[in-house]
DNA sequence: TGTACATCAGTGAACGCGCGTTCACTGATGTAC
DNA sequence: TGTACATCAGTGAACGCGCGTTCACTGATGTAC
């Protein structure tokens, strides 16, 4: 194996190329400015070329989602295994996971959660989701276990859950809260732990506590 | 004022109606799917004649998301002005709201959080948005006050909360829930109805206190 | 109440380019023997 | 180690249409007087 000279006529890893300056383009114009056109000029190759490593635009489209999904879905696992015997510590580890892999890949992550038809219910996309959705729930259901979560059903919990990393996640990629307030870096970690302590039941009783004690001071 | 004859010269309601059919068209397209061309034939009219209430196709898509704001906002601050003296339940029904809002208008939902070129910054968009916010801030430094919120700076808490119901809202209107596992309907309100118990110190300590005597019962 | 005129909101033909996609081709690479 | 051959991954020219946009025009509507 030796240094791979430039210019040869083969590429080389022009799949690669191609899928990286497609993220690229994507946290910049959304997945409507992906064009293989222009990613084939970007990437110094004729028209055809693509064709060989992507059916058709859909199919790329897909394979940057399916990418992102596995992506994520491994980083939440590899955090899930990472912290033992501590679920709420690791519930919040997994929102920071969640958090992070958005905000350092919003390319992915647009691409991710669009609902158009390549897209809906193809197993490559619904498999590493359900994975790393699991992943929420078991951390979840430990936590209930040890008394530090609601008891009851475990998925609602852990859809709200999902619900609030995500539509957190989805405000801070599609600039909501830039536009409109919010100095972002300083207040996500912040509301993140806010947000699992919410859920911990002991860390809430304490808060309402400290709330209680609070107003007969006042009173 | 006689009732509109039908084929006049003069469309009458092309504005509204081409509005209306691109949030037909988003709800089943995405935003990309909207098209003057192909709007002009669904509204029977020549090619040009959009020209006459849209400068260009942007334009129309800024007037869409800013409607969409415009409506989202005031269902929040009717939902607001309904409810009196109790914050905890004018929070459940916010979030009820801003949900049906999401789920009812997904077209609206979802040309509204797209961070296009156009969109961001727009006065005509923050505006609307950080009023819809504040019926959030306003509801939870009530709740606050009463002592059945968490203590402390109220931004955070406020962003936590949006993040929640706009997560969920995400996730229900981009079809992730339906693909993957979940039936959407009659979680939605009992996820909505457990976020404000969890949000709710008063009530939380009470969760965290049948838990207790739930486990102690169980040694 | 009628007439003149400005303005509004259509028509429909035309332009033009962006962009996905195809195809016959050819140079590079890998493998069998 | 060299040769033959299959296969892979490029080239570059071409096709064609979808779609945004323009423009000179004209019919309808409203208002002043």
């Amino acid at each position: 194996m030796r240094i791979k000279k430039k210019l040869t006529y083969h590429h080389g890893h022009l799949r690669r190329l191609i899928m990286d300056i497609s993220i690229n383009t994507i946290e910049q114009q959304g997945v409507e400015g992906i064009n293989f056109r222009a990613l084939s000029v970007m990437t110094g190759v004729s028209p055809g070329a693509p064709y060989h490593h992507f059916e058709d635009r859909p199919a790329l489209v897909l394979a940057l989602a399916q990418e992102g999904f596995e992506l994520l879905e491994a980083a939440m696992v590899k955090t899930s295994q990472t912290i033992k015997n501590n679920p709420i510590e690791k519930l919040e580890a997994l929102a920071n996971t969640y958090l992070h892999f958005a905000v350092s890949h919003p390319g992915y992550f647009k691409v991710m959660f669009r609902a158009d038809a390549v897209s809906n219910a193809h197993e490559v996309l619904t498999h590493p989701t359900k994975l790393m959705f699991e992943c929420l729930c078991n951390a979840i259901e430990e936590s209930q276990k040890q008394g530090t979560a609601p008891q009851g059903e475990t998925l609602p919990l852990a859809l709200l859950f999902w619900s609030t990393i995500h539509g957190l996640a989805t405000l801070l990629t599609n600039d909501s809260l830039k536009k409109f307030f919010i100095p972002e870096d300083k207040l996500t970690a912040s509301i993140i732990h806010l947000m699992t302590k919410i859920f911990d039941t002991k860390a809430k009783a304490s808060l309402a506590q400290k709330n209680r004690s609070k107003k007969s001071a006042e009173s």
